[in-house]
DNA sequence: TGTTGAATGTGTATATTATACACATTCAGT
DNA sequence: ACTGAATGTGTATAATATACACATTCAACA
């Protein structure tokens, strides 16, 4: 039995990783050779995203092509916007890679945006037939279809979502130092913070919790580990009373 | 010619309106009668909703949809999810209604979800041949398809909207109260505002500013009026320097 | 015309939170 | 034992949040 694929859905998912010192995003590169494979056509990158099946779920869908795509599993998405433009897929570029495969070029592809945090950069990417590379969000010019346009939605989105929600956690490992999640907000916001307010603001998030462990190996002070705790954040939240601004 | 409907693709609209007590919502009904119009098989109430056209972005078709139910014009809409769960459309009035229009049923209907924020509850409404009617929100039990988990996300976008950007004056008429604002975030956000403090919070809003002109035929001490400014509001968002709560 | 009912509009004291800012400490490596 | 590099800490001042009560102004009515 063949499952259908539905050719006027689609979902594309940003996968964002931190590396202690730059954000980055997971792209896929898109290069098309000549037929006689010896000169390319073009070469660019797009997020990692695909056609769903008719009797898929989104979010079910979001974890399979990511999965088909880099072998990552266990990833947690979020949708944060669905992007139905008439001209998503105008260039030139897009409609040849379309037609190669010998789709339909569907009037337009809907299609519906998911982002995952994921805490390194390091992991074990299965790389099935197309290159997947991590790049630095801030160096991303440009991308396949509208991709460019999703990655900057789903960049405000996290930038929006950091600032109201704990999700940075996402983005470091189980076990962070307070500097590395200084780095973190530095980072995604194009802030700088001073040090002590920084900490001073944290020690009053009870749900960050310093353990019994240092860092290690390194070659100055080792500092404090902590552990984020969703359980405490979920008791403390209750109530937030300011407004906006 | 007759444009193409997409039969798995939809909009639906959760339509606010704020009527200085309550936030209500715009329903439609969906009645169906039996053959010989004497008897009524089943009768509940939807968002305002519909298929999209092929050759149609995302954005218009919302605007059209709402157009055609309830002849509201200008209205501003903003995405806020999209649904695409394979058990949208399980109960089976949904799909004898659907039926009854002679309609495929899709296996799977992929909705994305817009609302808007209307400044009051008087507006002239054309009904097309459905009722529609305003409900107030918190008394929506059941709805058609998924509406109501539809309508409960668009409350949850709401409420964090609002307590984070100005979205709360697009609720209010253009020259409102100071009262009348407190209201509504009591009524939005379930919660009670000291008058004192809540109006010590707003003069420092630069952006909410008062006008030459106060509250007239009431029997009691006139209140001043205010406006909301998009153009000041711009210029001092600038930089919000919290994280999260 | 004066009395009533109803909502408006205002200030202060106290607690909490934000900001600005500099130096001793602890480790690995040499 | 010395160096380089990052950690970790406190205080004074400004800004913001909270708790709380009463005189004012109008329309309506007697």
């Amino acid at each position: 039995m063949t499952r259908k694929l539905l050719t006027n859905l689609s979902v594309d998912c940003v996968i964002f990783g931190f590396d202690m010192d730059q954000l980055k995003v997971l792209l896929v590169e898109r290069k098309l050779k000549s037929d006689d494979g010896k000169s390319i056509i073009f070469s660019d990158h797009s997020l990692t995203g695909y056609h769903i099946y008719e009797d898929e779920d989104l979010d079910s869908a979001a974890i399979r092509i990511v999965n088909d795509l880099t072998g990552l599993e266990n990833l947690k998405f979020e949708q944060f916007y669905t992007f139905g433009s008439l001209d998503r897929i105008a260039h030139p570029n897009d409609q040849i890679w379309i037609e190669q495969f010998g789709d339909v070029i569907s009037s337009r592809v809907l299609t519906v945006g998911y982002y995952s945090l994921l805490p390194n950069t390091n992991m074990n990417i299965i790389q099935k037939g197309r290159k997947v590379n991590w790049f630095p969000v801030d160096q991303v010019k440009e991308l396949a279809y509208d991709h460019k346009e999703i990655l900057e939605k789903a960049l405000e989105h996290l930038r929006y979502k950091l600032q109201n929600e704990p999700v940075g956690f996402n983005l470091l490992p189980e076990k962070f130092t307070l500097s590395q999640m200084q780095k973190l907000y530095e980072a995604i916001l194009g802030a700088k913070y001073d040090k002590r307010n920084f900490r001073k603001k944290v020690s009053q998030m009870s749900y960050v919790v310093p353990i019994k462990e240092k860092q290690q190996g390194v070659a100055h002070k080792p500092a404090q580990l902590y552990i984020f705790s969703p359980e405490v954040y979920e008791k403390t939240r209750k109530e937030r009373n300011h407004f906006f601004i």
